[in-house]
RNA sequence: CGCGGGGUGGAGCAGUCUGGUAGCUCGUUGGGCUCAUAACCCAAAGGUCGCAGGUUCAAAUCCUGCCCCCGCAA
């Protein structure tokens, strides 16, 4: 079985390796083009793509799969499958119509729950006790399409979106490979998702990392896990953004001050909220370094009774 | 040439606009107080103010070039 790859972040990583552990015939892998990555503009390939260099395979980076060169390059490979994890963009229909076996997906939550470009975050920022990872066959819809197999994982108290993405990913690569004769000789046969029951997610934005210090400290604190590594949360003091990390919730109950309040500063910075206080460790101004909270209330003066927005 | 912030004793910062004795909160060292202390009091040590050049009687501060760090944007 000769198999084509759609993936692009780390989280679709482990999925390749796995493949290539097992020894399926990776024909083509396909990324995301290389993009300019930091102050000096360096072109950068997604980790898949620097993963696929490495295990010798053939790589191919279009900008756009609407465009009947690049559809006709992957009729080409001469597929029987493809399968795709977080490879960024929809697959059109006369894509996902290529393959013999069509087109499989392997997406960070147990569908329908979590449709969409961000379920790990989302999963965190719901407060879930538990989510998973789900194999389906694509269709043109948003991860609408029938499913083969999900595995749950529960979600740590205090994980964060990058372990957890990281976890999902080791477990979403097993359950890929173990699935994959399955659904290739038509032994596992996909189930309908119920659309009833679907819940969707949008991408992350970096405005989403900014505080509402009127929220509850309970929902900073999901913020701030889901939020992790990117984009993070971030405050405003005297007029300079400053980014909090080691973010946690301390209280649920409310402290009395107005929301935005330092109530103390020492070794963590901790905040009056809507309901509740919330800490950070690690602060870093606007153009310095991240600091230990210690520090940065030595070097920049945080008093209690300050108010942060 | 994408936009912006920063490099000042061991740490984090102020001072730079309006040149003129190096400051603050800590840390370190010594002493004191205390049953005791990471607490408190007293004292001391420690800085080519990122590098190079220029202007000036005088540069952390003004001008030019370079190096390094960080945020945003992508």
């Amino acid at each position: 079985m000769k198999i084509v790859f759609f993936g692009s972040p780390a989280f679709a990583v482990p999925s390749l390796e796995a493949l290539v552990d097992r020894g399926h015939e990776i024909g083509l892998v396909v990324s995301q083009p290389a993009k300019p990555v930091g102050r000096k503009k360096l072109l950068t390939d997604p980790p898949v793509a620097v993963r696929a260099r490495e295990l010798g395979l053939v790589r191919f980076q279009p900008g756009t799969l609407r465009n009947d060169e690049v559809v006709g390059f992957l009729a080409a490979s001469g597929a029987d499958l493809f399968v795709v994890v977080a490879y960024g963009k929809i697959l059109p229909a006369n894509v996902l119509a290529l393959p013999r076996l069509g087109a499989v997906n392997v997406h960070g939550s147990v569908l329908p729950r979590w449709r969409g470009a961000s379920p790990v975050q989302a999963a965190l920022l719901a407060g879930d006790a538990e989510t998973g990872v789900s194999l389906m066959k694509m269709d043109v819809g948003m991860d609408t399409g029938p499913v083969y197999a999900s595995v749950p994982a529960v979600i740590a108290p205090g994980e964060d979106a990058e372990t957890l993405a990281l976890r999902l990913s080791k477990l979403g690569a097993k359950l890929l490979v173990d699935s994959i004769h399955a659904l290739a000789d038509g032994t596992s046969v996909p189930v309908s998702q119920d659309d009833a029951q679907a819940t969707s997610c949008p991408k992350i934005k970096r405005e989403d990392g900014r505080i509402d210090w009127t929220l509850d400290a309970l929902e900073l604190e999901r913020r701030a896990r889901a939020f992790t590594p990117w984009p993070g949360l971030f405050a405003e003091r005297q007029g300079i953004r400053v980014k909090l990390a080691g973010v946690t919730l301390v209280s649920k109950d409310a402290s009395g001050a107005p929301a935005g309040t330092v109530i103390a500063a020492g070794e963590s910075v901790q905040w009056a909220c809507g309901a509740g206080v919330l800490s950070a460790q690690v602060l870093q101004a606007d153009g310095r370094r991240a600091l230990p909270a210690l520090e940065f209330v030595r070097g920049e003066r945080v008093s209690v009774g300050e108010v942060w927005t």
